[in-house]
DNA sequence: TATAATTACTACCTTAAAGTAGTATATTAT
DNA sequence: ATAATATACTACTTTAAGGTAGTAATTATA
């Protein structure tokens, strides 16, 4: 019941991102900075370019900032770039097909934990949270 | 953000053995009747036998029963059985200590989450979940 | 233009969860 | 007693996430 490594790397980075708004980081900075492994940063980097959530520059001075303003990303939008879309709606119980009219035994219990942890995430922005906490 | 394989399994196989209260499920028949990996299953009703979940009789005619009332077995029983401590406390984030006094940046957006699937799990007994629902 | 610093790409290694195989041991119906 | 049906145990294999290595491509600057 906890977010994936990736998951958990993906918020600290772009949490630090949001550090120097329009300010280039490079990958080796972020490593020394966050204790993050270097080769596993740049491919999750590669992957949150690719998300549209940072843009890169290539070459000398390069690196990775924000692509847009941390007001408007929101821990969702982190959620489904690293994981898989939060309506994927994945059954607690891992059954393919489970729903209201064919649910599992446990269907009904979920369901307010689940819409409890997606609000979390559809209504938390990268800017609401506190900065003056450990990164 | 899901249960274990595991955890899907062991809730289900302890939700079949409700079934029939007193009687005793071999896991062969358990592994027919809800297609789980025969040897898996095995390995996992010997685990559910050490925590006391489940009681095990052997040689011929044996298998397994609930060895408590399911009005008294908590999916919270379940989940330390097959997981961790619920009071584990693990960080959102991954860091070691994270606290009130040291919080991480998610440490105050994931308490109302937190609390309310710890409060799903202590408060769902195996006897409250329906039983004309999909094992 | 050469060099150093950077991202991007491809391939591989490690670890833990999930799953499989074989066999020893216990029990009971016949 | 014996055979059949169980659980219990030990060891191995597979899979996917996490992590590492090497190198090609890009770019600022000396």
């Amino acid at each position: 019941m906890h977010f994936s490594k990736t998951m958990e790397y993906a918020i600290r980075v772009l949490l630090y991102l949001q550090h120097g708004s329009s300010q280039t980081f490079s990958a080796s900075f972020l490593h020394k900075e966050l204790d993050l492994p270097y080769k596993y940063l740049t491919k999750l980097m590669t992957q949150l370019e690719k998300k549209a959530l940072v843009v890169s520059t290539k070459g000398r001075n390069g690196g990775f900032q924000l692509a847009r303003d941390a007001q408007t990303i929101y821990l969702s939008d982190i959620f489904e770039a690293i994981e898989e879309p939060l309506d994927e709606n994945r059954c607690i119980l891992g059954f393919e097909k489970c729903n209201a009219a064919n649910p599992c035994a446990l269907h009904d219990k979920w369901i307010g934990p689940k819409q409890n942890i997606e609000e979390m995430l559809t209504t938390t922005t990268l800017a609401s949270l506190d900065h003056n906490t450990k990164i």
